[in-house]
DNA sequence: CCGCGACCTGAGCAAGCGCTTAGGCGCCGG
DNA sequence: CCGGCGCCTAAGCGCTTGCTCAGGTCGCGG
């Protein structure tokens, strides 16, 4: 049944030099954070909001696995809070694009959704750590924080809901919830993040073909 | 998309006069822990670890939610960490026997499949306070207390998989991907204790009767 | 060469944390 | 009537937390 991965290794204890980033596997997504000391601690929070929570990780933690002392923190950003909250948004945009990406206009709505759900189960499966953060760790935001992540999160809803809807509308599904049906989907999806291990024996790419699959067998689309 | 929900009112701030239960509706999950002390803490403790999550909850909250001093916990509970612990056996065991139940002998997988996930997401939403501590702050308990609940997980996991699997030896579902359709049936059940809410406009059999189709059309079964 | 801004550190502060201790009340069997 | 036990509190200990601040080092434009 899924297991939250604990931590591992040793911490990165200290200092540890200078010039090394952080878990440097796949941070293409922080790409675009400058200066380099400030990414690297975006990226360190990731990795230490996603293992411990929001709630048991320390200033000290991330700034020593970003390589700096912990007040080295608030010269890049205000607070912690403020770190999670720049997560947040980096992290409902990228999934958000990816699902307006997907709606291709002139495709039947049975490949649109597959297309969609495909592209944001990839997503959570391969930004598996980012994702918990995001989709865990809301309750942490401060109060107008937590409100504008709610409006992004709104908006992920109104994407799948539209896509199920056209295909009910053409009679491609057959849904007697459409309302329902869509909290399901997106629940489904977004519980990758939780169970998803890098280690284990699947691939993102395998996953979300998985899923598409399953997805379309829940709107009752019939197989042509 | 399934928001996770707010704390709202003020804090039980503080004392509050004795003999008052806290949270006092449907709270006969945990009838059985005596003395009447340490049952107030113990459903003051899900309510707190629901809402604030494990490490952002205080002994102090809980003991005053409870209309107790702080040390009053200690006489109950050895650590905070062991009440997490408490209701995570409670919890599990509860959600495993509701499985177990739904395993008659005698009836067909397509029956057995849709009690099973109808039980099991009941409770979910009924007891979702229960079930988000139960399900999402597993990673704050100790090693050994955790390798525990695993164990109790793994039989949850196995449970959902030998019905599936009986459906595909009998015929009645086609799945291509059984590991992969397990674990995706029960991430999409646990998730319910994500976003249920109990002021939102279903039931928790709504639900249930909603989820057991779901499920039962991402399995193959045709309806009769 | 100077001076300035960007970046970083060591030291540390006030507040809050989990948990302990010493002691007090009231109910019980003897 | 009394001693012990179950249950509780006020006080507080040792430690960690998020965050600040005075100061230092570097590279760069003038």
């Amino acid at each position: 049944m899924v297991f939250v991965p604990r931590a591992e290794g040793p911490w990165r204890a200290g200092r540890a030099g200078r010039g090394m980033g952080a878990e440097p596997k796949r941070t293409e997504e922080w790409a675009d954070v400058t200066p380099d000391a400030a990414r690297r601690l975006v990226t360190a929070a990731v990795a230490a909001f996603a293992e411990r929570g929001y709630h048991a990780t320390t200033t000290r933690d991330i700034a020593g696995r970003a390589g700096m002392s912990p007040a080295a923190l608030y010269i890049h950003y205000r607070t912690k809070e403020d770190l999670l909250y720049r997560i947040s948004i980096v992290g409902h945009r990228a999934a958000l694009d990816l699902l307006r990406r997907a709606r291709r206009p002139g495709t039947d709505p049975a490949t649109r959704l597959a297309d969609a759900v495909r592209a944001f189960v990839r997503w959570h499966a391969e930004h598996h750590t980012t994702a918990r953060v995001v989709q865990y760790e809301l309750g942490a935001l401060g109060e107008e924080h937590y409100a504008e992540i709610v409006g992004l999160r709104r908006e992920t809803d109104a994407e799948i809901r539209a896509v199920i809807e056209d295909g009910v509308a053409s009679g491609d599904f057959a849904v007697p919830d459409v309302p329902g049906t869509t909290v399901a989907v997106l629940s489904l999806c977004i519980d990758v993040a939780r169970w998803f291990n890098a280690e284990g024996k699947r691939t993102p790419d395998e996953v979300g073909e998985l899923y598409a699959g399953l997805v379309l067998r829940m709107v009752g689309h019939r197989a042509p």
